[in-house]
DNA sequence: GCATGATACCTCGGATTCCGATGTATTCGT
DNA sequence: ACGAATACATCGGAATCCGAGGTATCATGC
């Protein structure tokens, strides 16, 4: 069911940056969240994920900041993650990124089938 | 206008294939074609593809057999790649890996079509 | 108090992957 | 004979990934 991690790679960056579009969360939410709403197609490690994070930060995409985890949802406090006006800018541009990228790709995998193929024509080169 | 390497990673092996479905290809036709196909959105280096078709020979994926260049169009010979039996089984695999990932990543940057959407309340998820 | 389990953050070594630079070889036009 | 285009190929440095392991906090049961 998951996909493999040749294609999952590059996308840990828009899709965090996505996350974060609507609200802050934190690492290990991130993590489940993924993997939630994809029904397990993508999956993350944490190991993956959490330099990914500190890099976001170091650049200036994201902010992070300490909270207590509210006593009632066990577990030590969290670093919550929001996105800052560059992380914005970058969202914009990740994101028409990927949506051309899924279009140049479309154009070997479908989707728009513009072409009345006929499968096994021996012609062409050769 | 190119899409950065880090999405086009992992990707090439699957297009490959594909571009290899219809016909045979050589190396260097390959690179162009992509750079054509995409629009300049995927390109390619050399540097990448050639160890990528050995790899999917040594696997048993492809066939390669030598050719001259027929002296009109110049250059020196070329080196055709044919998808095996065991290769159109790894396409399909790809095929479909590819989709789901693409279905997958369609929850965080927008469908391209067919979905009624689950409709968050818009303003805020929660 | 203290062991256990769930939550949550983090780092590191080794493996893999990528690509720019570089090299070789053939043919064509001048 | 030379440069340009075609075409295949390799290599080393750089980047990336992740499983494994470690640390820390809190709640629960005993």
């Amino acid at each position: 069911m998951p996909v493999s991690q040749e294609l999952i790679k590059g996308t840990v960056v828009p899709v965090v940056l996505a996350l974060l579009e609507d609200r802050a969360r934190y690492g290990y939410e991130m993590v489940q969240a993924v993997n939630a709403r994809t029904n397990g197609a993508l999956v993350w490690s944490e190991g993956t994920l959490y330099p990914v994070l500190h890099k976001l930060e170091a650049d200036g995409f994201v902010a992070a900041e300490w909270r207590d985890a509210t006593a009632k949802e066990g577990g030590r406090p969290r670093r919550y993650y929001t996105l800052t006006r560059a992380g914005r800018r970058e969202l914009k541009r990740r994101s028409a990124e990927w949506r051309t990228f899924a279009t140049a790709m479309g154009e070997f995998f479908g989707r728009v089938r513009a072409n009345n193929g006929p499968t096994t024509t021996p012609g062409g080169v050769r």
